[in-house]
DNA sequence: TTTAAATCCTAGTATTCTACTAGGAATTGA
DNA sequence: TCAATTCCTAGTAGAATACTAGGATTTAAA
């Protein structure tokens, strides 16, 4: 039950392009260098924000990276689910659905996933990247 | 960020426990058979539950497993512990405590695991066998 | 006393997943 | 032209998962 590199090295590189949102084009070096992370590793990590349209990029000599919107319409979650996958504690297909599955792994314990599914999900699409940074302790 | 099969197979275990609880000994055998679950395999997992204090066992013939506890005073979160360990989506010696910590993985980012980390035991603890058992749908 | 049913215990192992490393191709500002 | 940068894909060592296997011990019942 924990999250992989992926997920905590994207909210970090997240955050760290917010931090240094001054500069136009952020390089990947530069991140990597800051938050000690190998940078062909980070970079198959913000290829993914990316893809997902969190992140934008420019080629060439002077490019980089930068946000794609603005730090407070980027939730926690959307960069979580984005590397991570569903934030589901179990592949149940019918997880969110209100009818019985077959699987002897869902139905009475059901109950149990969805809950805490929801309140995951709950918790990280009310942080935004935004508030993460002004360090609101009573998010 | 999945839960592995310990988890949800012990936690199917501990209900079947509680189902079949107008048996005295309840085998590992009619257990797996009913659950669909490796016999073997469950053996290990119902081991880690029995050290834990939630099962107890009757050795020999006629011999069988049984809840230590009432279902009321055995929570999912319980289970799932023993089980998985600690239920936190990171390993941050600090997420619980008030410092900072020298991780560039903690400190800007500690605050959402430890808002994940409460909401998930929230759920877990406030759900016992008995709940689970007794089908409240509004938990 | 024997036997069968059951728990107890430990070692091994195939497969999958994680967390990278490696390196070349394409793009672009200077 | 060249240096800096993003883009893309393949490979891989090590760890974790999800088991299998099988023998030792205990006990009720024949």
């Amino acid at each position: 039950m924990k999250l992989s590199t992926r997920g905590r090295y994207g909210l970090r590189a997240m955050v760290d392009l917010v931090v240094n949102s001054k500069e136009t084009n952020i390089s990947l070096k530069s991140i990597s260098q800051r938050q000690g992370i190998s940078m062909n590793y980070l970079e198959q990590i913000i290829s993914v924000l990316k893809k997902s349209g969190y992140v934008k990029s420019v080629r060439g000599a002077k490019g980089g990276y930068s946000l794609a919107k603005s730090p407070k319409d980027i939730s926690v979650g959307d960069i979580l689910r984005a590397l991570e996958g569903d934030l589901n504690p179990v592949d149940c297909a019918l997880v969110n659905e209100e009818k019985q599955c077959d699987e002897a792994d869902c139905c009475i314990t059901k109950i149990v996933w969805k809950k805490i599914s929801d309140s995951i999900n709950d918790v990280v699409n009310n942080i935004s990247l935004q508030d993460l940074v002004e360090g609101h302790n009573d998010l």
